[in-house]
RNA sequence: GGUCCUGUGGCCGAGUGGCUAGGCAGAGCUCUGCAAAAGCUUGUACAGCGGUUCGAAUCCGCUCGGGACCUCCA
């Protein structure tokens, strides 16, 4: 098994994993308020995950992904008042709550297919866990952590300090800074300190989203539903949890404080944060108003942007950079991306076609085996040194050359000897395919290419060199499209 | 204001005490009917100033620039 190191944003360091269970991984991921359509920054986040899976996957581990669903609980605007983001969109459209779940879940789903994203094992939603939200409160009033007020319910961060916990050692804040810092904002009265945070919210009358529990109508606070989810189906302690830096605090402190009052143990080993996607180098955020839409992209239709770039040209982009660090995302590098995608896809198309043969005048380059090894190891080394991608990378351009070098019959396979050869061949694709998770696309105007057949059909047609013109046809005939040689133009059809 | 991250060649982007990252672009060569593709060669890069060290892009200090979180955000 591959020794990878994760960087562990609870120690601050790169720590070896080791999972809790040997041979089995549970990992859960924060996925999106379903209020509206993913951009391109959250994407990024579940790239990095989508990888981390795959490689995990790849080295041998059973894995349990667990993605979850955010359809209620998630306010707009500051602390925590403010309406239902889901609730929100529902009134200003006119339409059930649960419309807008399913719109943007559909949106969601299909943006990540189209990234080539493998799908999580269980993807539950808040909704569909209101009986162990509910319960989970009940238990943090009865353990003392939690105080009712006014029809909230709220954690108490003071209680929970108190006993020897600390409230903020995730994202490296200390409570007395975040008293000094504290804002006034609406509610706070109920509490009794600000930092308390909302596990359940009265609803207002007007509130659309609202279920009965014993503080009655009400709904769930954000953090409660990760809390209650992970734990149920990855227990009360699983290994990986990963989220956008932007999660760090206060959603993800949240959750340990949570699960430690619910359990009095840290739920999570391995806390994994992948950075942002910068535009001329801030954040891509929807409330900046910099924010790309995948549909966007892939369009070209984008003030900012001058051509379209396809789901693969920009996964390959986001890999090029490692996770932690901030990627800036502009037409410069994207092309640069698009050409260097394209060079390895290539690569890998040809791979398949390359077979070896014996030489024995042929004598066997140490060198250049040696490198092909080397490259094949690196690309482990690089994913095991926290995912890496951007090393691994370039691994994959060395083997590249190599594969190039074979197809343009450059250098003879038997120089690499078999073994070589075909762990060449092989890792180059399950390196491409499976792990780092890149595919063909098919070209998006291949009619272009029918159109120039056509032409060359009329040309041979009116210098009737009619074997040419037979030959095209089938061609044609052979993928079940007809020609069609009307008096004004020449066209083609499927066969009927 | 507090906490933290960051500044790498024309562009993007790894690295983090001594060993060529890589990609894109540029230049030259080989191959080639022409091209393309492919291969080869080619870059005195590490914000500035000082310090530590036999040796620093890498560690320390200061200065300047950029950013994140502290409030909804992946």
């Amino acid at each position: 098994m591959q020794k990878l190191k994760i960087y562990n944003t609870l120690s601050r360091q790169k720590e070896e994993f080791e999972p809790i269970t040997p041979g089995y991984v549970g990992m859960y991921v924060c996925g999106p308020t379903v209020y509206n359509n993913v951009h391109l920054g959250n994407v990024r986040t579940f790239l990095t995950f989508d990888i981390l899976y795959r490689y995990l996957t790849n080295i041998g581990y059973k894995v349990r992904y667990v993605r979850n669903i955010t359809d209620v609980g998630h306010l707009v605007g500051d602390g925590d008042e403010g309406e239902d983001k889901i609730g929100k969109m529902a009134k200003l459209e006119k339409i059930e709550p649960m419309e807008i779940v399913q719109r943007y879940t559909n949106d969601f789903h299909h943006v990540l297919e189209q990234f080539n994203f493998l799908p999580p094992n269980i993807e539950p939603s808040a909704t569909g866990h209101m009986v162990e939200q509910i319960e989970a409160v009940k238990d943090l009033i009865d353990k003392g952590l939690a105080y009712e007020s006014n029809g909230s319910v709220y954690f108490d961060i003071n209680k929970y300090n108190g006993e020897g916990n600390n409230y903020g050692k995730l994202s490296g804040r200390i409570l007395e800074d975040l008293l000094n810092e504290t804002r006034e904002l609406d509610g706070q009265a109920e509490k009794r300190n600000p930092l308390d945070f909302a596990i359940w919210k009265k609803a207002a009358p007007e509130h659309i989203m609202q279920w009965p529990s014993p503080w009655g109508m009400g709904f769930p606070g954000w953090h409660l539903e990760c809390t209650c989810m992970s734990t149920k189906y990855l227990g009360k302690q699983f290994d990986i949890h990963g989220g956008g830096m932007d999660l760090k605090f206060p959603h993800h402190e949240c959750e340990i404080a949570q699960g430690v009052g619910l359990t009095g143990q840290d739920p999570v080993k391995y806390w994994m944060h992948s950075n942002m996607l910068t535009v001329n180098g801030q954040k891509m955020s929807k409330s900046l108003g910099n924010s790309f839409l995948p549909a966007e992209l892939f369009a070209g239709a984008h003030p900012l942007l001058d051509q379209a770039y396809s789901p693969m040209t920009v996964r390959f982009f986001m890999l090029q950079s490692q996770y932690r660090s901030t990627l800036d995302f502009s037409n410069d590098a994207l092309k640069a991306a698009q050409k260097a995608f394209r060079r390895l896809l290539n690569g890998f198309r040809v791979s398949k076609t390359l077979v070896y043969s014996e030489n024995p005048e042929v004598a066997i380059d140490e060198k250049k085996k040696t490198e092909i090894e080397k490259a094949i190891e690196g690309f482990y080394e690089a994913l095991n040194d926290d995912l890496n991608t951007a090393v691994a990378l370039a691994q994959m351009f060395t083997m590249l050359k190599y594969i190039n070098m074979l197809y343009m019959n450059q250098l003879q396979p038997a120089a690499l000897g078999r073994e070589t050869f075909e762990s060449l061949i092989s890792k180059f694709e399950i390196f491409f395919e499976k792990i780092l998770g890149l595919k063909e696309e098919k070209a998006q105007n291949d009619e272009v290419v029918l159109l120039g057949m056509l032409e060359l059909y009329r040309e041979y047609k009116l210098n009737q060199q009619y074997e040419k013109v037979d030959q095209i046809r089938n061609y044609f005939k052979a993928n079940n499209m007809v020609i069609k040689d009307l008096k004004h133009r020449i066209d083609w059809a499927w066969e009927e």
